[in-house]
RNA sequence: UGGGCUAUCGCCAAGCGGUAAGGCACAGGACUUUGACUCCUGCACUACGUUGGUUCGAAUCCAACUAGCCCAG
């Protein structure tokens, strides 16, 4: 029988190393491959910070050097065009709409497992591969493929993997989704990985800096307006430095006293305000997401009882989530929720499985549109 | 230019004769495959508007000056 063939992305880092050696020695005839995605060089001002990005030249070799020791064949795919589109131009008008993009939920969506994906099916491959903490299964019953959270609960990635579809997850291997990141960290250390210590990425990978801002003011070639600061009675209390620089719920980088700590509480970007705000003003209870994708189920249009997380690093929160006609995803929480974010994915979780997510796209004081026979499941009781 | 009030870190603000609280902002760090939040550390090394004076000793008392504010014009 022939052997099943894998591409192995391959980012530079530890993750994405352990996942290639775990997957040649399961048997998969394997390459690796690292996309490259921006002209990084580009991006480099004296003083820079390379060793915080996933895809700088030092990365390529890092992988390169990997793949050489498992003796596999590498290759580096130019997906720079795609990633430019796809993930820096949104990621640009994002900010500029007053919105706050999740770049790394776009680049798993329309590279890694899309532009990737379709290269692993030209090359007549089966499976793509990646170091995401994260666990696929196949459910007999519902005869739909599962994404769940990965064993390592410090780690899990499900939430940046909502996107996947069905198809998608039927030719997807995450090696890691059942090991913790010691385990990973260990296994590269035995086997003499090169970046077996080399730190966690982190920050967004085009912006080394994380000066996110000034990064957008060097790719648009335009200084951001500044505009007012105003309260939520709509007084103005002073200048902010332009919409891109504010989230929701940001406090640091205002650089305005107030004498009170004071928030980002909302953005009017046909105004160009920055409304500021106190915490308690941050708290709400629902919200709509568009871009909605669901893995668990086929549907949502009976509302069900989730948990679910309104950005990466949040624990878990109650929530009744359903579907309306156009498609869009409702979410209402028990409790109400500080800074939910448009822009931001709400992704839904029952248990450990995911159930799906979107893009938050307005907030919503709605009540959950009860269906006579689904009331008082038994999860609502204490 | 008659009367009254106030002047302390970038902002707000304690202090009322015994040798400069605090909050906000800011900086650095931790956390983190998004942005945030959060947490930790630092932030007036005897210029407390200026100049004199009284005191063993003053940001704290007195005087003049300067600036700002208020009420009268």
């Amino acid at each position: 029988m022939e052997k099943k063939k894998a591409i192995i992305a391959m980012s530079g880092g530890v993750d994405s190393s352990v996942s290639a050696f775990l997957m040649q020695q399961a048997g998969y005839e394997c390459i690796g491959a690292t996309m490259k995605l921006f002209h990084n060089e580009d991006l480099k001002e004296e003083g820079e910070k390379e060793d915080k990005t996933c895809c700088s030249l030092n990365d390529v070799e890092d992988a390169r050097a990997v793949a050489f020791r498992l003796g596999m064949p590498f290759y580096v795919f130019n997906f720079s065009a795609d990633f430019n589109h796809a993930v820096i131009d949104r990621f640009v008008e994002d900010y500029q709409k007053g919105r706050t993009p999740n770049p790394c939920i776009e680049c798993n969506r329309c590279l890694k497992f899309e532009k990737l994906y379709r290269r692993m099916q030209e090359l007549n491959m089966d499976f793509i591969v990646t170091g995401h903490y994260a666990r696929i299964s196949f459910d007999e019953e519902s005869g739909r493929w599962q994404l769940k959270k990965a064993v390592d609960s410090n780690k899990d990635q499900s939430y940046v993997l909502y996107m996947l579809t069905q198809e998608q997850l039927a030719h997807i291997i995450f090696p890691l989704g059942g090991m913790t990141k010691p385990e990973v960290r260990a296994l590269a250390e035995e086997h003499g990985f090169i970046n077996a210590r080399k730190h966690d990425s982190q920050d967004i990978c085009f912006v080394p800096d994380g000066d996110y801002a000034g990064f957008i003011e060097r790719y648009t070639g335009t200084k951001p307006v500044p505009g007012n600061y105003v309260n939520p009675q709509g007084e103005v209390l002073g200048t902010h430095k332009g919409i891109i620089h504010y989230t929701i719920g940001q406090r640091k980088g205002l650089g305005i006293a107030l004498g009170a700590p004071a928030y980002v509480t909302d953005m009017n970007p046909e105004k160009n305000t920055v409304t500021l705000g106190t915490n308690d003003q941050l708290f709400s209870r629902g919200l709509i997401a568009d871009q909605v994708n669901l893995i668990s189920c086929a549907s949502l249009a009976v509302p069900k009882r989730v948990s679910a997380k309104v950005r990466y690093r949040q624990t878990e929160q109650p929530a009744m989530a359903w579907q309306t006609e156009d498609g869009r995803l409702h979410v209402r929480f028990d409790e109400p929720q500080r800074a939910i974010t448009k822009g931001q994915a709400v992704v839904l979780y029952d248990g450990e499985l995911v159930v799906g997510g979107g893009t938050i796209v307005e907030l919503a004081e709605e009540e959950v549109p009860i269906e006579p026979n689904e009331l008082a499941p038994s999860s609502v009781q204490p």
